[in-house]
DNA sequence: TATGAGTAGTCACCTATCTGACTATCATGG
DNA sequence: CCATGATAGTCAGATAGGTGACTACTCATA
């Protein structure tokens, strides 16, 4: 149960409310979580009734209420036990990737398609990503910031995301290449 | 429910036991899907009665019968159907990225030392899939193996397994890099 | 003046996946 | 002769994660 791990791990830097906690679950922290509103919700109840996050409340005249949420001392020190524990290896786990294993037995027209689907989706990510790094980094020297910044996490993260979304877009065009080279002969 | 896919793709090049079908995911079919023994027995006993795999009773003497299982033509159509529908884009799904993110606000001796246990790792699984790709090669040149070799989905699933965990390689080292700078500060 | 998009959040259910314990037999090494 | 590991498979139960439907208010825009 790493969501909560995840959910902590965004809280640090910020504040937030569940709403805007799904927002940042679709962007940055995209690059090592992903999550529905509704779990991240229903996360951010256990965790404040086991004294991990502490809620506030918020009152807005012209948008709803909201309830903003940061990490406590036990939600800190949660996170250290569970930065100490090995981290399981993680896999890849793709749809795309079972599709090409099946690749010698399958229409080559459908599998290119989805393969031009994902190579698209991944540049466009990579491009959010970039932009993101190029946000938190401001206009320092990669070198410089990394050594001098206060928040390297998120942009180390990040810059994980950005080269796996672009090797995934190279992946994909390689194997359009090759089945388009195997139909042509 | 991408498991009984990654069965079906895992069962088209060979007739496999449950139990060597356990071995695959832990091997070659890793590098798209992972599974546990328990899941898969039970994927394969669902699939049967489906009728999209057909297993057949293997005696052995000197060792415990086996049911051997192939893909029928139900389960081909099945797997046609799957590739033309649309891949749900994968995301990286990590534990060890969750403590990066939190990086700041941790001890950095726990954090490089998973790090340095997943750089580790992720070598090892490198050069298993190195061999791989070699072996299912063999002594052809690659261009000439993807355009003109039998079985080519394995081979281009494997050179993302392999990219893939050269790049946790990398990542993990540059992170520790980053971290022991820092604490040199 | 509807209509849709953005903000903010909740409920119920379902299914996928993981954990841990179990039964067998045979072969190999110490 | 006993322990270990490989082969071959099963069961019960827990938890994590995903799906779909829903409320309610405000702002911009067509």
């Amino acid at each position: 149960m790493a969501l909560r791990h995840a959910v902590l791990a965004a809280l640090l830097d910020e504040e937030l409310s569940g709403y805007q906690l799904a927002k940042a679950f679709d962007m940055g922290v995209a690059n090592f979580w992903h999550a529905l509103p509704q779990q991240l919700y229903a996360e951010l109840t256990r965790l404040e009734k086991e004294g991990l996050v502490a809620g506030r409340e918020v009152v807005q005249d012209t948008r709803p209420n909201k309830r903003l949420f940061r990490v406590t001392g036990g939600g800190l020190a949660e996170l250290e036990r569970f930065a100490a524990e090995a981290a399981k290896p993680s896999f890849i786990r793709d749809d795309l990737l079972v599709k090409v294993q099946a690749a010698d037995h399958l229409d080559p027209g459908d599998l290119i398609a989805r393969l031009a689907e994902r190579a698209a989706f991944s540049e466009a990510k990579a491009e959010q990503f970039e932009a993101l790094l190029e946000k938190m980094r401001g206009d320092r020297a990669e070198g410089e910031f990394l050594l001098h910044g206060e928040r390297i996490g998120p942009y180390l993260t990040c810059r994980r995301g950005l080269d796996f979304e672009r090797a995934n877009r190279d992946w994909c065009r390689e194997v359009i290449a090759v089945l388009r080279a195997r139909s042509a002969v």
